[in-house]
DNA sequence: GACCAGGCACATC
DNA sequence: GATGTGCATGGT
C-alpha cells in the first residue's frame, strides 16, 4: 500500500505538536562547530553518552583543535576516543575529516563552510567515513546551512507513525522535508531534535507509546499509529 | 548475558 | 544494485 505523502500543513501542525511537548531543543549538543564535526563521526551507530565521554576526553588534553587532531598520532587518537566506540575506525575518518579541513582549507572551518550547501555537502561525501548523515549533520547543525538530517530516530517515528513505508532511503526521506516544509535552518535544526527527542523517548526501546505526544497528535489524522515496533 | 545505540565502507553475489 | 559483514564501547 502506497503512503500518500504529508502535507505542508500536516507536518508543520506534527513539528508544533512536539514543540507544545518537549519545547525549543536548543541542539546540537557541542560547544563550537568544529566540536559538531567530530561528535558527528563520533556518533555513528552509537549513543550520544559514550560520545560524550571521548568529546570530554579530548577537551580535557585540549585536542579539540583541527591542528592539534592533525598532528596526533592513531595511536593517541583511538585512545582517547575509546568510550565511543568502534575507535580504530573512528580515528582513521576522523583524521580523513581534519585533512580536509587543514589541508584543503588551513584550519578554518569557515573557509570549509563557504561554497553553496551542495558543493559542500560534495566536499564532505568525498572523505572516506563521511556518509550522508554525517555530512548533513555538519551541513546543519556546523555550518547552519538549510538541509534536513534523517538519522535512525528520524526512520523510526516515522515508519512506527505510518508515515512511510519500510525501507524508504535517506534521499526520499530527506525529499519529503525539503519538498514539504520550508529551506529554513532554525526550522530543520529544531524539527530533527524534537525528531530526536520523541524517538529517545518513546520510540525506543518501549513496546507501546503511552504519553508519546504524536500518539495523541496523529490519532485519527494519520495514515495509522502503529505501536510495538522497536528496535530497526 | 543479550540487545541496542543519531553509520559507513567494502566484499560478494 | 541489493545484501551481508566488520568495526567496539557502555547502558538497559
Amino acid at each position: 500500500m502506497k503512503k500518500s505523502k504529508p502535507s505542508y500543513k500536516f507536518l508543520m501542525a506534527l513539528y508544533n505538536a512536539l514543540l507544545g511537548h518537549f519545547g525549543v531543543r536548543n541542539w546540537w549538543p557541542g560547544d563550537s562547530p568544529f566540536e559538531v564535526c567530530v561528535g558527528a563521526v563520533l556518533t555513528q551507530n552509537t549513543a550520544w553518552t559514550n560520545v560524550a565521554k571521548a568529546v570530554a576526553n579530548l577537551k580535557a588534553r585540549s585536542a579539540l583543535d583541527p591542528f592539534v587532531l592533525y598532528r596526533m598520532p592513531h595511536e593517541e587518537l583511538a585512545e582517547m576516543i575509546r568510550p565511543a566506540g568502534y575507535y580504530n575506525v573512528k580515528a582513521v575518518r576522523l583524521r580523513n575529516l581534519i585533512d580536509l579541513i587543514v589541508e584543503n582549507h588551513e584550519g578554518d572551518l569557515k573557509s570549509l563552510f563557504s561554497p553553496p550547501i551542495h558543493e559542500l555537502r560534495q566536499q564532505l561525501l568525498s572523505v572516506k567515513g563521511v556518509g550522508k548523515e554525517t555530512a548533513d549533520s555538519i551541513i546543519l547543525y556546523a555550518a547552519g546551512k538549510p538541509i534536513f538530517v534523517v538519522d535512525a530516530y528520524t526512520r523510526r517515528v516515522l515508519l512506527r507513525h505510518g508515515l512511510v513505508e519500510d525501507g524508504t532511503d535517506y534521499d526520499a526521506v530527506q525529499e519529503l522535508f525539503h519538498s514539504t516544509i520550508p529551506r529554513d535552518t532554525a526550522l530543520y535544526n529544531d524539527f530533527h531534535a524534537q525528531i530526536v527527542a520523541v524517538g529517545h523517548h518513546f520510540c525506543r526501546r518501549k513496546p507501546v507509546c503511552g504519553g508519546c505526544p504524536l500518539q495523541v497528535f496523529l490519532d485519527g489524522q494519520s495514515p495509522g499509529h502503529v505501536p510495538g515496533i522497536t528496535g530497526k
